[in-house]
DNA sequence: ACGGAATTAGGAATAATTCCTATCTAGGAG
DNA sequence: CTCCTAGATAGGAATTATTCCTAATTCCGT
């Protein structure tokens, strides 16, 4: 999906198509490229403000608002300090393996789905909305890097 | 496992046991009664300051830092602008499903162990540390509450 | 009991996120 | 096309979570 089809969505949905929404909209699908790294608000503000300096950090947080109630944007954790944020378009539903290292995170195409349905009949008035499935841990560069470490130390 | 165990394993961990930390964790098992819900660390420091008035946030941070690389506590997200933290005593592995609106917990006794295998090979470099899964949505008793204002407004 | 490395209190600093309000504007009605 | 207004924005202040700093304290092995 291209961002005409989201911006054709978003006018149905009846959403005001304010030029800070459309560029924050621009910086999630220019996130889309390369190794996927969700962005925080901050990052987000900063690509925005690349083409269109101004734009407040509230505005950027009330877009992305905007757009995770409508299921465009999905929020995650890295437990970085900051939440981020990446588009959630249909077909693409995936979750992440991320480095408390170096924060760099790797597309995972694996989704818990056989839990969900437990849990939907574990709870049938619950309404689920959303889950998140993340797996922690340190990634080859930085074990590799940590070990460097060690061995200085040790030589010393 | 009791607090006293956990005592002579941190003992053993080589870790100093300041009476602060022991209230923490005292605070720790306290939140495994009842509904479990994860505390944040302002909770936790209430908690403490109840018995021990004059701890430091600061302290408190550390503390569940100290654990959490124990692995003595885990660290969740609950999407409602703080960390959680709750012990992560052997056996009781688990994971939450979390209502948006009141912020309320439950524990679900299902694990996306299989996806964690996946990933492992998958990426058989990276170093697995820690997963987290969780549901988000809404409970019945909001669901319940929102039917009842969405009422309300239609008959005014 | 002593010494020293580890730990703490407290206050300042940082960083993420939200609030407030005067001003602006997208997009429908005429 | 112009007008109108509900909804959106900028900018700065406020809030909140978390970390940093440093002098003073304390656990625990000897
Ligand atoms: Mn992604
Ligand atoms: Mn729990
Ligand atoms: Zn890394
Ligand atoms: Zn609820």
């Amino acid at each position: 999906m291209l961002l005409q089809d989201v911006l054709k969505e978003l006018r149905k949905a009846g959403i005001r198509l304010t030029p800070q929404r459309q560029e924050v909209l621009q910086a999630l699908f220019d996130g889309l490229q390369g190794e996927c790294q969700p962005q925080s608000a901050e990052e987000i503000l900063q690509v925005v403000r690349k083409r269109y300096p101004g734009v407040s950090p509230d505005t950027v947080y009330r877009t992305l608002g905007t757009f995770k109630k409508l299921g465009l944007v999905r929020e995650v954790n890295f437990r970085d300090g900051c939440r981020r944020f990446e588009l959630a378009l249909q077909g693409g539903h995936h979750h992440h393996l991320v480095c408390l290292r170096c924060g760099r995170s790797r597309e995972l195409p694996f989704c818990p789905a056989d839990c969900l349905v437990r849990v939907q009949e574990y709870c049938p008035d619950f309404e689920i909305e959303d889950h998140a499935f993340t797996v922690f841990g340190y990634c080859p560069k930085c074990r590799e890097e940590s070990r460097d470490v060690f061995r200085e130390t040790v030589e010393v």
